[in-house]
Parts: structure tokens; C-alpha cells; sequence
DNA sequence: TCAATATATATGAAAATACATATATATGGA
DNA sequence: TCCATATATATGTATTTTCATATATATTGA
């Protein structure tokens, strides 16, 4: 993972907040992040997409819903920046991650 | 420090390269980073300006040089994230180090 | 079982927006 | 004045967004 491609990736808001959202709760379908996030559905897709592309994140489709989570076998070094990132700005996803975590109990959509 | 403007400076060659530099060698004037990186000296200069306005570096002008260092209040999150890249990637800078710390030692222009 | 339909996600293409570069010019200090 | 650095403008290039549509799975009812 060259660290240009890896900031890239974060440098766009939806790609960084689904991250530390990733981060947070382990996995999460497309519906949730959307839930958490409150964009329409294309808008996250093609930021997983990217994220995919870039080997950050793996899906797994279980019936209709895909889930992604962070690659597991992202070096050290991404997931300790991962890691402080998300200790050291808690407030930068705080609604995203109560909205995400709603959704996720809710379970209406997955 | 917002994390996305934070990510959204890290997410250029240019700025990427310049702040790895200054974490490894403290400090180092707009001659040193063009012969590092081999750029020409506006583009530099654009790319520390930028930095500058985030206020991820500090400058000091002495004489007619312009000395950058990282800006010395940053969190911890964020020194620890220009830190760790810098570890696990040391070859992205190689060069770039080598052809600094001659820069510097010559101290042709600084 | 087999359409028909619904739901979740992905993607193609066009338009909008943001970013980076190059060149020229300006500034500030020795 | 010269040298190191900064900035303005124009232009090119990437990236993001939007809308429409495609695909894959699920469900319902004949």
C-alpha cells in the first residue's frame, strides 16, 4: 500500500468517515452507510468501490446485501493511522456512528 | 486540525514528500526541498503555502532564505501519523533524504 | 416451478467541480 | 542590483457528482 494512494483515499469526506465508520463497527452493507452518512446510494457505492480498488477494504456479498469491512491484511502502519485517527477525532463521526449503530440494531435493511 | 483537511494535504507527491522531509530532518529551506524532490521552485513554493494555510508547517524567514519545519503545536495524532508513515515507508523517501541531507551538508545556498 | 416484481448494489456517461502545473511577474532582503 | 522565495493568471487534468440504467438476489403468487 504506497502511502499517496492510501491518502488519497482518505482525502475525500465520505471515503475518510466510511473508513473510521469500518473502523468502528467492524463491518456495514451499503444501506447503513448510507443511513449513517446520509448520502444517496451511488455516492457510496463508488467511494467503496474506490476503497476496493485500492485494497483498503474487501466486500462480501451475503444474500442481497454486500458487506465491507478493512481489509485484513492492511500493514500495521494504516491500521495504527486508522486508529488514531478515529481516537483522536471521535466528534468527527459521532452522528455518523450513533446513525450507523441504529441501523445496524434496527437490522430493517440487513 | 480538522482530519480532512489534514488527509487532503498528505494526499499530493509533492506536499507528501515535503512533510516526510521536514519530519526527518527538521527543518529545511525551499532550495533544499527543490533539490531534494528535483522541482522547480514555484511549484515548492505553492505546495509549502498550502501547508502553511493549514498551519501543518510554520516558516522563518532568515536573510533571504525561507526555513520550513512542521508547525510545532500539531497534536499527537497528527505527529503520530506523519511519524508511522515515515517508518514503514522509508523507501518513498529515500532518495529524496539522500539528496537533501547533501543539500543541507553543502549548504550551498543555505 | 415459473413468471413478475421488489430490493440492494453497481456502473456508464455527462456535467460540475476541484486541483495541479506552467509561465510570468512581484517582493523582500543582502 | 541580485538572489531566494512568493504569488497571479491561465490552462490543463483529475476527481466527484448526478442521473439513468444494469445486475444480482429475493419474494410473491399463479
Amino acid at each position: 500500500m504506497s502511502p499517496l494512494k492510501f491518502y488519497k483515499c482518505l482525502a475525500d469526506d465520505t471515503r475518510l468517515k466510511s473508513l473510521l465508520l469500518l473502523v468502528s463497527v467492524r463491518e456495514a452493507c451499503v444501506c447503513d452507510l448510507m443511513a449513517a452518512l446520509e448520502l444517496d446510494q451511488p455516492k457510496i457505492s463508488r467511494h467503496l468501490a474506490e476503497l476496493r480498488k485500492c485494497g483498503i477494504v474487501t466486500d462480501e456479498r451475503r444474500g442481497r446485501w454486500v458487506y465491507y469491512r478493512i481489509h485484513p491484511d492492511m500493514p500495521d502502519w494504516v491500521l495504527t493511522v486508522l486508529w488514531e485517527t478515529n481516537k483522536a477525532n471521535a466528534d468527527y463521526i459521532a452522528e455518523a456512528l450513533f446513525r450507523i449503530n441504529a441501523s445496524i440494531e434496527a437490522a430493517n435493511c440487513c
